[in-house]
DNA sequence: TTCATACTTCGACGATAATCGAAGCATCGC
DNA sequence: GCGATGCTTCGATTATCGTCGAAGTATGAA
């Protein structure tokens, strides 16, 4: 047999589709319960229970207990990122499940990808830093430029903290639903919530979809207009 | 039922430990035969088509027919770099299937990763182009600096070519024996496919190893000196 | 043309793992 | 303390899927 990492074994926990739900689920970036992710899978709790404990033993969650709840979460950035990448490659595929009836709009238009935008807004928004020359683009990869440092800054953005963590300020993820990128990152990551904070958006408690309240939209197609004009308005998408 | 990705789909091909064999034995980077990738999983050939047609329609792999021969090989970049990734995490979440005997040194010293080099003498190139400044490691993102692209263009490699690409130039990849990084992105290819060009070193027919000749691994240790002397010398490795 | 080799397809078998009802334990609220 | 709620564990059931022997097709070499 050959020696090497057992990636049957990650695939195997991944590969089962409650236990996909379960992680897409969890991809929107906050715990769940144990009875929480049971329904988002659509298996009994005892079910739920039991595969919860085979990710939380195969180092994909981990769990919080606060009296007689449970709180699952993704283990780590780690599983984050390799569940994104999944996610990219699967639509690549054209691995995509399509809800019988219309499309949900609601994740289309916005919603958390484990900690950062994604998107049509996530896309708008990439595009736009793009345009303006503050991300610069090369290939897959994506870097801050100096105007967009600058940008940041006057955004609020704590470019300091930014910068003092290990992981990329800027990344590009693959975007499901647009077949674009938007941005991910520590960048994407502290957008997200400088949005949230400010009260232009918040988490649905429901979903991966992120809700931008009338105003906040309107301070965030602002903040970045379409590149283009397009004839149908953008704000016409419930 | 959620609108998304279906990542359970590719979880489960790869989820197998036959598919997931014949997956590894292609990060070699080489086509192999049906026949090959059957005796690489340990199954009988009927069984190992049976796989490689879910692979293929699952469009994880390609093959190519010359004659009787089907070559198989992974179908794109973005399939090694998926395998790239669950390497990586199996191997952090301590996914380790050990050989009962020794370790494969020949496999821990040099091996392929999918197209570029990795293992002890992967990890080293990299170490030592980050010690003389050639590459600027950030986090976890890595880049050519001015003097290494210099250096690489006094190697021989065509960087004009390289920044043509669409992926990035350095890219690092989490080496599973050396829990380190590797360089990947088209220059770590483009620098494993110098050596083995020059008559450095060339690939195992049996393996994804890379066996360094005589003269070819003391060019190598030359040009990519270890960053700190140690006690024990690495050629003493057979 | 014949034989050997590479590979695909078919069908039966059996092991595995997801599933859920039932039961039990832990926590919370009245 | 009691009932409700959240969750874990146990055990039986069954559907799924990997497996391989057998048979067939395609290609190469003598």
């Amino acid at each position: 047999m050959k020696e090497g990492p057992d990636i049957a074994q990650i695939g195997a926990l991944i590969g089962d589709p409650a236990r996909a739900n379960m992680l897409s689920a969890l991809m929107g970036g906050r715990a769940l319960t144990a009875t929480e992710l049971a329904g988002a899978a659509g298996i009994t709790l005892q079910t739920a229970s039991s595969h919860l404990s085979k990710l939380e033993a195969g180092g994909l969650v981990g769990q919080r207990k606060q009296g007689r709840h449970r709180y699952f979460a993704l283990l780590d950035d780690e599983v984050g990122l390799l569940l994104e990448g999944l996610m990219g490659f699967a639509a690549s595929r054209g691995f995509l499940r399509a809800r019988p009836g219309p499309k949900d709009p609601a994740l289309r238009k916005a919603r958390v990808c484990y900690n950062h935008l994604a998107g049509d807004f996530g896309v708008r928004m990439l595009d736009r830093m793009v345009a303006d020359g503050h991300v610069a683009i090369d290939g897959d990869e994506a870097s801050l430029t100096k105007s967009g440092e600058e940008r940041m800054r006057q955004l609020g953005i704590d470019m300091d903290a930014l910068h003092d963590q290990r992981r990329p300020v800027c990344r590009t993820c693959l975007d499901w639903s647009e077949r674009r990128s938007h941005l991910a990152g520590s960048l994407g990551e502290a957008l997200l919530s400088r949005f949230i904070d400010r009260g232009w958006a918040r988490r649905s408690n429901e979903s991966r979809a992120i809700h931008f309240t009338r105003a906040g939209e309107r301070a965030f197609c602002d903040l970045f207009p379409l590149p283009e004009p397009l004839p149908a308005p953008l704000s016409h998408g419930e």
